[in-house]
DNA sequence: CAATTAGTTCATCATTTCATGAAATAATAA
DNA sequence: TTATTATTTCATGAAATGATGAACTAATTG
């Protein structure tokens, strides 16, 4: 992961939709949600999110896959962990989770 | 550290240039550097610079710190280990670093 | 085959972001 | 006080972003 990637990755989640789509997509797992589920769960026009979708895909932080007539969206955990691994070596001088409440969540 | 503040430091370090400085700050550690400094080693243009670094502040991701007639920006490290705390829970099922390569550098 | 469903693509428009150069502000030095 | 240095602010314009509704494609059902 260098630097441009990772401002494609942080791009593509700093967006309310956007990240809300990758919380949700986190949440549900390995098996990901089909885009109609995505859209309602999330009270989201069908265009607005399928722009949204896009966006996260061409940044490698969602996989897509295609089940009957139906798209199944998944989050991509490893391209996560890589941007998080980046921004913990670059930018916090390797040193999150020290400082913060929640240490034993983190790793 | 909500939703809401989470896409304003994405949005912040979603930049080339404003990466780069944020980069640069944690480097130089707790003193900080400069803006005009800053501006020198990324050879930016000064209110480039100062409109990146606004950006930044506004975000919590910086700290300023008047010295003389000179300006000196740090990073915050506190908040950016709450945004990298707030991705690991809620992007990464809190597993973050368990599938990356250098997870000897990550805590 | 016709109709329906799922999702995307397209065109348009409003808004935001960002770079640039000129001007302003504020602190220090001569 | 005048000049210089450090940085910000302002005004302008170009480019990117994102929301919306209509139209399109492809798979499934009747």
């Amino acid at each position: 992961m260098n630097a441009s990637t990772t401002v494609l990755a942080l791009s593509a989640l700093a967006h309310d939709a956007r990240l809300a789509v990758f919380k949700l997509l986190v949440q549900a797992g390995p098996e990901g949600l089909a885009a109609g589920l995505i859209a309602a769960r999330l009270e989201m026009a069908p265009p607005a999110l399928s722009f949204h979708l896009k966006e996260l895909t061409h940044a490698g932080l969602l996989v897509q896959r295609p089940e009957g007539r139906k798209i199944h969206y998944s989050a991509n955990f490893s391209s996560m962990n890589e941007l998080i691994a980046y921004l913990t070596e670059n930018c916090c001088q390797g040193a999150a989770c020290e400082l913060t409440a929640t240490a034993e969540d983190c790793c």
